[in-house]
DNA sequence: CGCAATCTACTACAAGTGTCGAAGATGGCA
DNA sequence: TGCCATCTTCGACACTTGTAGTAGATTGCG
C-alpha cells in the first residue's frame, strides 16, 4: 500500500481516532494544512478507492476506517525505501544512518533503552 | 532532491561511473528495465530540468554527471520518510525498525551495532 | 563527399496527485 | 413540513511520472 505525501497526513489522523467522518479529518487538519474540505473527501474517496480506508455510511455522513495499521504502513514505506535508495538492503540503510545520523540527548536517550530491549528480543 | 523510482535507477548508474551518455545509461538499464533508448533520454533531461545531473556536450552525445552525491540522495531520502511517516522523529523509525517482525536476524545484529556506533559518537 | 547510424529535440499520452468548485441530495430544527 | 446547513457526487485542471515515437541534426566511415 503506497501512500503519497497527502495521504499520510489524511491517514495519520484516522490512526489517532478512527473511525472518523470528512468533517473530523478536515477539522484536524484544517490548520496545518489549509485544505478545503472537498479536497479532504476527495483525497478521502480515493483512498477507498485504494483499499486503505474502508468507509460505513451513518445518517448523512461517511465515516472512515483504516484498513491497514500504521504500523503495516511504516513497514512498507520502509521496505519501498530500501528497494528504491539503498539496494535493497536494509543494512545498507542501517549504515547509511549510522553514518549521518545527529542525535540529541533525548534521541541517545531513547536509544539506549532501545539497545536494552533488543538484546532481550534477540537472546531467547 | 526528491527523486522518483525510475530516477533512482539512472542516478544509481550515473553514480556508479560519471559522467555517462544516454547511451551508457539506457545500456546499464536495458536489461533489467526494457526501457527504451528515449525513454531514457527524456528522463535524463528531466533530471537535467530538476537539477540532479549537469549536462556537458562532446561532438554529437551529451555527457551527464550527478550533482549531488549518493549519499546526499539517500540523506533526503530518508529525511523525506521520517516527516511523512515517522512523525518527524528519526527515533520513531529506529524504534519502527527494532521491532519490526520483519527483520533477519543480520539485519537485528547490525541495527545493535549502529545503536553502539551511535552512542560513541555522542559520548564526546 | 555522401549516407547510414546515432543523437538530440519535441511532442504525446495515460495514470497518479494536489486542489477545489458546482450542484444535487438530505436530514434535523423552527 | 419546509428550509438551511451540511453531505456527497462529479467534473475539472495543472503538474508529475512513466513511457515512447517522430523528425530533424550530426558525424564518422567508406
Amino acid at each position: 500500500m503506497q501512500l503519497s505525501e497527502a495521504e499520510w497526513k489524511l491517514m495519520s489522523v484516522l490512526w489517532r481516532a478512527a473511525p472518523g467522518s470528512a468533517r473530523d479529518v478536515h477539522d484536524a487538519l484544517a490548520e496545518s494544512s489549509g485544505w478545503a474540505y472537498t479536497t479532504v473527501k476527495t483525497m478521502l474517496d480515493r483512498l477507498v478507492e485504494k483499499g486503505a480506508l474502508r468507509p460505513k455510511a451513518r445518517g448523512k455522513q461517511t465515516f472512515y476506517t483504516p484498513t491497514v495499521s500504521q504500523d503495516e504502513a511504516r513497514s512498507t514505506a520502509v521496505q519501498t525505501l530500501v528497494e528504491r535508495a539503498f539496494d535493497g538492503k536494509l543494512t545498507t540503510l542501517v549504515a547509511h544512518m549510522a553514518d549521518d545520523a545527529e542525535l540529541s540527548a533525548k534521541d541517545r536517550a531513547e536509544l539506549e533503552s532501545l539497545l536494552g530491549k533488543l538484546e532481550r528480543k534477540s537472546k531467547p
